[in-house]
DNA sequence: CTCACATTGTGAATCCATTCACAGATAGGT
DNA sequence: ACCTATCTGTGAATGGATTCACAATGTGAG
């Protein structure tokens, strides 16, 4: 099991969106490995992950991955790479902030999805909500954010609360140590440079959607 | 309320993000207006929306609105003018296809917070959830799904079924006619050329903030 | 062993969104 | 009525990601 996965370095910042589709074809390659596939072409996988072939030999690129010309790209060697790069081999503990009908569809949505990722905290307002176990995630009252944060070293967490108060919760983890913000408010978030967001703005998506529905144009 | 809102022309194709940003903007206007602000320079816009003054001018240059030097732009105005180009003036009828968890927390979340859109129906491969209506959406078997798309002349879709059997719902939606698609799934589709996809990828979105809670950077 | 050819790795070209920077405009002050 | 300060509108510059295109590679066939 102790291959010689073939890196040359992590050198240079990745991209977002590099690390975007990294997740993807990793998603695609552990469901193709499990299928017996031993090694992809970059046309292969660039088709499955709706791309082309050469965005995927740059992606590939990024990370210092290599192949073989004629035989393409070791299946599992890749999976590797890739968790090297997104994982590096360690459990990420998030944090859930606002357990209400999205919160809850999201700890229903990532139990048992993604083991390298675990929300180890959620937090509410709501004392009623707090104390309870939801999806196997503890549920505890907003106020013991601080507490509970450094207790268990958390840096990243998941905004679901009302748009009213996402700006107020944010300040609050970043004060707390938490660096990594994934925001299903539809509000953007002002936050500490270094600080990193990314927006699932479901309200904006829905108007992007809608608008090209009466266009007739595009991807 | 006949105003004559300056408007020069909705010409050119205006990219995804600027349809992105504008839906934000509105959002903020709608509050600012709500609030009792007449008048607004793009400076303030673009610092509520945490952008650069100058990508709110070119946004509003897209659509053609004018302000006027040392008043800024018309609230009221300009918020009928993105209203003209993102909602046409028409409600926009959407259908939800899998009303699981995921399903269900995103109808509770669009109910009463975009008139603009409303959801007029609901489709589950499950026969038990049929014929039921959820937070006032009826839901009907997956059989029915081209005779209610063309009864309702339904043109917007989002998906929210399991990564397996994503790409064949979107295959029989875009046959009965759907060409936007607001895809939850974590699957990159595959549709014909002239369709719109928005992906809300949300364990590529977790892999990217567990990726940036390790490294110490950047928006 | 040699050859042919499909595929990789990557510098260069292209494309597109964002930002810069400034000319032109105008409201408000005097 | 004029002047000034500050804003808009936009052509040009910038920056970054994607795509092109091709030399280098190495595999499998004969």
């Amino acid at each position: 099991m102790a291959e010689p996965i073939p890196i040359r370095q992590t050198a240079h910042r990745i991209p977002v969106q590099t690390i975007g589709r990294l997740s993807l074809y990793r998603r695609l390659l552990l469901e193709l490995s499990a299928g017996g596939m031993r090694q992809i072409y970059s046309h292969q996988l660039a088709s499955a992950a709706v791309a082309t072939p050469a965005q995927v030999r740059r992606d590939l690129m990024m990370i210092g991955f290599t192949g073989s010309p004629r035989k393409g790209y070791a299946v599992d060697e890749l999976i590797a790479a890739v968790n090297g790069v997104l994982a590096q081999s360690v459990e990420t503990s998030v944090a859930l902030v606002g357990v209400g009908n999205l919160g809850r569809a999201i700890l229903a949505y990532y139990t048992n999805r993604q083991p390298w990722v675990r929300f180890v905290a959620a937090f509410d307002r709501d004392p009623d909500k707090a104390n309870r176990i939801i999806h196997g995630c503890r549920v505890y009252p907003f106020e013991q954010a601080e507490e509970v944060l450094g207790r268990e070293g958390i840096r990243a967490a998941v905004i679901a609360v009302p748009a009213a108060e996402a700006q107020r919760v944010a300040d609050r983890l970043a004060l707390a140590g938490v660096r990594s913000f994934l925001n299903f408010a539809p509000v953007r978030l002002h936050l500490p440079t270094g600080a990193f967001v990314d927006d699932m703005d479901m309200s904006t998506a829905l108007d992007r959607v809608a608008y090209y529905a009466r266009q007739q144009r595009q991807t």
